[in-house]
DNA sequence: CCGAAGGTTCGAAGTTTCTCGTACCTGCCC
DNA sequence: GGGCAGGTACGAGAAACTTCGAACCTTCGG
């Protein structure tokens, strides 16, 4: 839709469909950048700001997959890219999804490592 | 773990990853399943009873998968098979998530065909 | 007993996904 | 200008997913 300068085309936020969106976080990279999104003041971020232990062009394909599953807003400068959740339209097509995810992976963190049970 | 005459085994709660669960209902087919058993009373359903329209052995398959990635337990008895949401323990697990899943789910189906805006 | 219904197992085919390396482009900086 | 950092495009390989049909098994109903 949007053509700004540098913006990358993504989907309309109505045209996203659930099943797209729960395969993109299915993914552990992807599920961690948005985590680390969410986490943020909603500002826009350099992608390679990313600590992601895979190839560029497969950080590449990762952020179209994000882009066009109408979680991430991208946008070309120069000799960098910058990413932004698109977070109001978002929660307000999947009103509590983003917060669910979150608030999960979030735990699975802080759990990690402290089983008592064995 | 348990192994109840027809308990098909499944996995412990806690062993359950979210990037499966969330891969296990991004497919349709799959989440149309879950979500009719989540408007249901939580009692043991025939798997025969669900209307999906693909061949047997690929219904077994899908089974297996929301098996595995602990959302149903499964049942043998005799002539058929009998599933049933792992309610509560997943609910302990992953707090909201079939809540979110299902609310925005029902909000598609009737939303569906009622698009003004274009 | 015999058939139909419901399921599983076992390939197999087709598609998708994740990954990478290589080549290439574009700004920034010295 | 030359190099480097950040990215994209493309092709390729490996793995996973979805689907099916055929063969087989069990159970229930006549």
């Amino acid at each position: 839709m949007s053509s700004m300068p540098g913006e990358l085309p993504i989907p309309a936020m109505a045209d996203v469909d659930l099943g797209t969106v729960l395969s993109a976080l299915a993914d552990p990279h992807r599920r961690a950048v948005v985590l680390d999104l969410v986490s943020g003041d909603g500002a826009e971020r350099a992608c390679s700001s990313f600590p992601l232990p895979i190839a560029k062009s497969t950080r590449t394909h990762h952020w179209r997959v994000l882009r066009e599953a109408g979680l991430v807003r991208q946008r070309d400068a120069g000799n960098g890219t910058f990413v932004r959740l698109r977070r109001d339209e978002f929660d307000a097509r999947f009103p509590g999804l983003l917060d669910v995810v979150t608030d999960i992976s979030t735990v699975e963190i802080s759990t990690a490592g402290s089983a008592p049970a064995r």
